[in-house]
DNA sequence: CGGTTTTGACCGGCGC
DNA sequence: GCGCCGGTCAAAACCG
């Protein structure tokens, strides 16, 4: 008995410091990932740097190829005078826009602009007003007063501690709050306007739900309106008082499609199966975001919106400004189905998301600042990692579409680059990452990681159709 | 028993 | 003001 005991005790001691082992491990573990989170994010304000310097040179020597040199000297002063506030910004013609209070005023107004040297002034102003560049570093915690009072209602009901007790996590006020922040993270503001923006995924799966390496939990099922499928509502809960949501809902045109939407930014590290995808969609909501943040009722300001259309006849990327949010939708479906590439078309800008020295030309309109803003802020979006373990056909659900009318070289590369990593990689959440990211251009993210993890998601599948305006019990039929 | 899902109720925005 | 609709809440049920 006593030899038990003392063998008991020894076991209980070497779990104690297996315990502790472990602890350590995952503490260096988190300790390493945001290191590595933070070199990345210096490594790109270093090259978005540079790249501002160069753009803003090419910039100027555009202008000056088009320009007589009275007007060269009168918009050169514009530019430089241009201050960060974007009250001052806004105003010209886009203010104008701005009155207009539908939405669909919005999408007419967003015809592309024929006068060049238009374009390139408000490119510069744009420059200027959304990435509130300082020595010319772009950096994201601009207008945050102005984002926070777009959506206090949302911040004061979603976003604050005390809501916060009494709202979602009302569910755990019994249990003591582990991860929960003592007090609100500098970033609250600028999280209030991420979470108006929205990242949409669609892709071809069987699964009911893909698995993104997060943590979810289903708070809610609806029938959406014009989709017999369901809409089911997830909330992130790899931490306490973490306000990333998503929504999963199957194409009412193709039901084989399903359309992830992701909104808000993690509070907490992303586990490497998430990681990647989470960079590169928050690349493409900042990018979006960039552009809400000179608009002063939060959507997209419409005519720059204009000034970034192509005449793309399809695209994987869109950008949807007619949207209740404005929406990044990165479709990664192999062929859309015509009717709703019809209506895509009809209600969505597509945005090309080239590489960063066509993206940053005058033709479409993006000024690199908020390009280079957009393209690595270091804010974590979404986790909107897309592996699916049970897609059937990853090559060929992930081909990528990028017919384009007006000849774009480098995306084209990066749709090709894209669908070669796709097509080359089993692992979809690392292949859709490089594809995305090398559609957007973002050069951080690994493309070679075929090792990531897929953490499973909780969250059970998503039923189907049943057509109550109301939360509906599940159907076996999925 | 703690976490998740289900699902009717509720709320706010929006159009009429 | 009213109804519709999307989104969320929260109690109960469910599950491992």
């Amino acid at each position: 008995m006593v030899r038990l005991q003392v063998e008991l005790q020894n076991m209980n001691d070497e779990n104690q410091k297996l315990k502790e082992m472990l602890a350590q491990v995952s503490n260096n573990y988190s300790a390493l990932q945001m290191h590595v989170v933070s070199i990345m994010q210096q490594q790109q304000q270093l090259q978005q740097q540079q790249n501002h310097r160069t753009d803003t040179a090419q910039l100027i020597q555009h202008h000056q190829m088009n320009n007589n040199k009275d007007q060269e000297v009168k918009h050169e002063r514009q530019f430089l005078d241009l201050g960060p506030s974007t009250a001052t910004v806004e105003t010209t013609d886009d203010q104008v826009s701005n009155n207009s209070s539908s939405s669909e005023e919005r999408t007419r107004s967003a015809t592309p602009q024929n006068n060049n040297n238009n374009n390139i002034v408000q490119d510069v102003k744009y420059n200027n007003s959304t990435t509130t560049l300082k020595d010319g570093i772009p950096f994201d915690n601009q207008d945050h007063s102005s984002a926070s009072y777009r959506d206090c209602k949302r911040v004061n009901r979603d976003e604050s501690p005390e809501s916060e007790s009494q709202g979602w996590a009302s569910n755990n006020n019994k249990v003591p709050k582990l991860n929960h922040p003592p007090s609100k993270p500098i970033e609250q503001s600028p999280d209030a306007t991420m979470r108006k923006a929205r990242v949409s995924v669609r892709a071809r799966s069987e699964a009911p739900m893909i698995t993104d390496g997060c943590q979810w939990r289903k708070y809610g099922q609806k029938m959406a309106k014009g989709n017999p499928c369901p809409r089911a509502y997830y909330r992130c809960t790899m931490a306490v008082g973490c306000p990333v949501r998503k929504q999963v809902q199957r194409c009412a045109e193709d039901r084989t499609i399903l359309i992830t939407t992701y909104e808000g930014n993690h509070i907490h590290p992303l586990p490497p199966a998430a990681m990647a995808m989470a960079s590169t969609t928050t690349a493409a909501a900042n990018m979006l975001l960039s552009g809400s943040m000179s608009s002063a009722d939060g959507l997209m300001n419409p005519n720059l919106l204009a000034r970034a259309i192509l005449p793309c006849s399809s695209n994987m990327a869109t950008i949807s400004a007619s949207a209740p949010f404005p929406t990044v939708t990165l479709d990664l479906t192999n062929n859309s189905n015509p009717l709703q590439m019809l209506r895509s078309q009809q209600t969505q800008f597509q945005v090309p998301l080239g590489q960063s020295q066509n993206f940053a030309t005058p033709h479409n309109g993006f000024g690199q600042g908020l390009y280079n803003q957009s393209k690595f802020s270091g804010l974590q979006l979404s986790s909107a990692g897309a592996q699916d373990n049970h897609m059937q056909n990853v090559s060929s659900a992930a081909q990528l579409q990028a017919h384009q009318t007006h000849p774009q070289p480098s995306l084209a590369d990066s749709v090709s680059a894209a669908t070669a990593a796709i097509t080359a990689d089993p692992n979809f959440t690392a292949a859709l990452a490089a594809a995305i990211s090398s559609i957007i251009g973002n050069n951080g993210t690994n493309q070679n990681n075929n090792n990531i993890n897929a953490a499973g998601s909780t969250a059970n599948p998503i039923s189907n159709p049943n057509n109550n305006n109301k939360m509906i019990s599940n159907f076996p039929g999925n």
